[in-house]
DNA sequence: AAGTTTATTGACTCGTCAATCAACAAAAAA
DNA sequence: TTTTTTGTTGATTGACGAGTCAATAAACTT
């Protein structure tokens, strides 16, 4: 009973099964048929729609980083003046969404990825120039010339504590996380007026 | 031709081979034959004094953890009074060393593997607590009561740094990671005086 | 109605790989 | 010198997995 126009459909079903998987087993080390089994498909639809494996991995890469640029989008057009808006940027990256077991994984799993194949590394450097580029937005109008050196020491810094978050015993903690964003800024800012 | 006393020399042969071959692909999809290949022997062997590929990488992580914990003690050894010290340990995580491939690679994984692997999992928070606990040291006599503070942000701002390092395009810049860090370092300490 | 495109899968190929085992060799212990 | 322990590997097992393919069927085109 082949309905038409189900490419965009089961692609999207694979992708989210991919990510699935990929919490589940807390790595790559996932089979194409566990993938499509879980997008309740065979494997050779999956291999007919994507070609190979890597591809599968790279749209869920893909749908990762939209899912994370979106819910950025989302909190700074709800936000008003420079100082909100980088306390939302700040606050997106340790999001409840992003401590899910799924979407460490992702990000664990592609920075590993990004070592070897050349479009995950290509994605990640999107991702992180548009975070330097939100941040440094709002930056310019607080600290001018110093924004930049500010911004990348938030990005590494946002990086860092979420690696820690996510890979210490219990629970993340999302907020101290952020309050520690926030003090670092603090002082940034302090040192501006000398 | 069997010498006696071969359990130290190949095991410490399959480490090595083992952490070199991880940095060759970049993940850890490395087949035990690859492994013993590499270290001169037959892949029965490495089962029979590893007993799985599991007991292997952890061994290899175990074996990296040392040798990083060996160079920060060279530096520290060193390095006289606390400011000399604080230097000495920032600057061991940036060292030529640990932006080798194989370390790269190395360290990565391991953080994968953190995640579902308990053993790894508890590996990582004994490097995590000896850096605290180093920076601790240094951080006591010049920031008091914000030492632990400031040890903390130290710690995420340095993975942070690290991952953002081996992660860009190009080749990894050690000193500049470093500086971000002595600059950190400053601020927090010139907001000690109010 | 005939032909083309899209959807779909079961079966299969070809390869790989972790782990085991039987067997052999040499040193040490008895 | 017999026995045990230690070192070593080729061959094998048993399983799994990525990717292909032929075949089937529904929809759309002409």
């Amino acid at each position: 009973m082949p309905k038409l126009g189900m490419e965009p459909i089961r692609k999207e079903a694979l992708v989210k099964a991919t990510i699935v998987e990929i919490g589940r087993v807390g790595s790559l080390d996932v089979t194409v048929s566990q993938i499509a089994k879980r997008a309740g498909m065979s494997s050779a639809l999956a291999h007919h729609y994507f070609g190979s494996k890597e591809e599968i991995f790279l749209a869920a890469m893909r749908h990762i980083l939209t899912l994370y640029g979106a819910e950025v989008r989302g909190a700074l057009a709800a936000a008003d003046g420079p100082d909100a808006r980088l306390n939302a940027v700040l606050r997106a990256s340790f999001s409840p969404g992003n401590f899910r077991r799924e979407a460490v994984s992702a990000w664990l799993t592609f920075w590993v990825l990004a070592q070897t194949v050349p479009e995950a590394r290509r994605l990640l450097a999107v991702y992180q120039r548009r975070l330097r580029s939100n941040l440094l937005s709002c930056l310019r109008p607080m600290a001018g010339a110093r924004a930049e050196a500010i911004a990348d020491g938030l990005g590494a810094l946002i990086d860092g504590l979420y690696l820690r978050e996510v890979l210490k015993s219990g629970p993340p903690d999302g907020p101290s996380a952020v309050a520690m964003l926030l003090e670092y800024l603090r002082i940034q800012m302090k040192e501006q007026t000398r």
